[in-house]
DNA sequence: GTCTATACTGTGATAGAC
DNA sequence: GTCTATCACAGTATAGAC
């Protein structure tokens, strides 16, 4: 093996151990298993990190990172603030139902740290990473359409992030896509009803 | 200890897997911990199951039927349609806050049975429930106010059921009681608004 | 800096004495 | 039916040779 930067080796392995949870499950996330992942021996891992709790908390970091870029492009809202929610969560949905073992990762992760007082606080942030790309995603029709909304901003870019969320984990659970599918665009036409022209 | 039967041992050893897990978290439910719970040595475990996976089975459906019954109570369904969703809604949220780790527990079997393609089938049962139990509301309002929905039933349950299931998950991990509550309210009032008069 | 070897504990599961 | 003892292996972590 080459010899590599202690930064390097830590992106790789934080890498491996995302490979490993998204092909086997959290469960099976060992240090053996991240380790033979990333093609290095086992006791390479302690020190790249201290722990094993050491790794999740960058693994948390970057795959919520990874999911929110992922999510929400901004730069495709236009004028009319019906089309751009519809357009917008359509295209959360697919991004979605193309990476399945990514969302479930994410969900998979937020019941993890939610049980270690220590890494507890990275469930609060991811939720909050995720609210605040909703939010960018809201202000941005805001601006392109000239509206605003009948109810506070917080609460829509609540029941808007909620909506996503909870349909995904849904449809990961049931797998009935056109249900999840006809919910979406039912979504998109209450929160697009909710924009008001804006009085200026 | 006493001589129990076969069932008798079983039913306890689930009993106590559920509360190993809702204490400590899917991750420390070890045969060995929920033996300790249940009060009999880890050896009783093998020939009450033949293997952790069979104890899984009947814990996801023991704890789904419990979340269930916990859940919506129909028998409280006024002439109000509107009334009858905000209090529904309220109820659910109630007993949501007053057993957190019920909750996450769910989420946790959740992801658990979805990564053992011998368990993933009981994943899809348990979100059948509870779009069952939403039905079972719906239809009671129908029935209480005379109402139908502008939407098709399928289609609200599932919205009414995401909503729900998504807001707790975000509640646990954030922690945000008012801004749940206030997207709580929220879509009380859109699902009120899909009422409308039977015309009979 | 890297890898081998290994410590030590925890894991599901089983055999066999009582 | 119950319990002790134990298996075979997987878990995190470390010491020390190179």
């Amino acid at each position: 093996m080459a010899r590599v930067s202690v930064e390097q080796r830590r992106r790789d392995l934080v890498d491996a151990a995302f490979r490993v949870i998204a092909r086997d499950g959290i469960g099976q996330s060992t240090t053996r298993a991240i380790c033979a992942e990333a093609g290095v021996h086992q006791s390479v891992f302690h020190y790249s990190f201290r722990s094993k709790k050491e790794l999740f908390q960058e693994l948390v970091r970057t795959t919520v990172v990874a999911m929110v870029d992922a999510a929400l492009l901004v730069s495709e809202v236009s004028h009319d603030p019906g089309k751009s929610i519809r357009d917008g969560m359509r295209r959360v949905w697919a991004e979605a139902q193309a990476h399945p073992e990514r969302q479930l990762v994410g969900y998979e992760l937020t019941t993890y740290v939610l049980r270690d007082p220590e890494l507890a606080e990275l469930a609060s942030w991811q939720y909050e990473q995720y609210y605040a790309q909703s939010e960018r995603f809201v202000s941005a029709i805001e601006s392109a359409a000239g509206v605003r909304w009948s109810v506070p901003r917080a609460v829509l870019v609540r029941m808007f992030t909620t909506a996503i969320d909870g349909l995904v984990l849904s449809w990961l659970a049931a797998g009935d896509t056109e249900g999840a599918t006809a919910a979406i665009d039912a979504f998109a036409d209450y929160f697009s009803s909710l924009a008001v022209t804006s009085a200026r």
